[in-house]
DNA sequence: AACATTTATCGTAATATTACGATAAAGAAA
DNA sequence: TTTCTTTATCGTAATATTACGATAAATGTT
């Protein structure tokens, strides 16, 4: 594959793909819309709720975390997980200047 | 890695995940951003305008084009690319519902 | 027709992701 | 302390992505 490449483009190029990375894979779609809508942002649950084992659901979380996505503190012997708002915004935002600045074409 | 466990989420899920995964690389980003701001969608330009090869740019495109995120037309021996507005509408809605929805925690 | 230009596709090597079981780490409960 | 529960990490195999050069396909130009 040569190399990677990825530092040839811009921070902000950079760092919207890597939000868009963090929500390539439908099962952490699927740990973001739980989080979404479950008030108490119980963790273990994502678990029982997905068709995957628990350690893969912890990359899959640790992807979002890492990503800025999702954040997580230890509550005792278990995990409370949720989503991360300003992360969230920052991913809008970005999005939203595409559909601004779009023009119409073809 | 067993097998790929895609259908054991929903459409919607897929659906999302096609989008993101469409954006999760800077060079794509790179020629979202780029189709967004030039009047004319000109196409062969992206290659010039990009730090890879020709033959790259176009397996990006594809991806691109697949998603529902950029259609193309073929104009003469060129082809004009450009946004496709109901896919970005279509991802922008799904994501708002995450904003709108997410509950305060933590 | 012969040639040039533009884009897509094929073949490929390097790298990254995905998934699981096994195991470790750390706090709670006995 | 010992045991249970919960989550993270390691090792790994299977698969997917990324990138390039080479080549094909299709239209335009001479």
């Amino acid at each position: 594959m040569g190399l990677s490449k990825k530092d040839e483009f811009t921070a902000k190029q950079n760092l919207l793909a890597g939000y868009a990375k963090a929500l390539a894979h439908p099962a952490r779609v699927a740990i973001v819309e739980y989080l979404s809508t479950s008030q108490a942002c119980m963790c273990g649950d994502i678990v029982d709720v997905l068709p995957l084992s628990q350690s893969t659901v912890s990359q899959h979380l640790r992807e979002l975390k890492s990503a800025g996505l999702v954040k997580g503190e230890i509550e005792g012997t278990s995990v409370c997980y949720c989503l991360n708002e300003s992360g969230w915004n920052e991913m809008q935002s970005m999005l939203g200047e595409f559909l601004t600045t779009m023009k119409k074409c073809c």
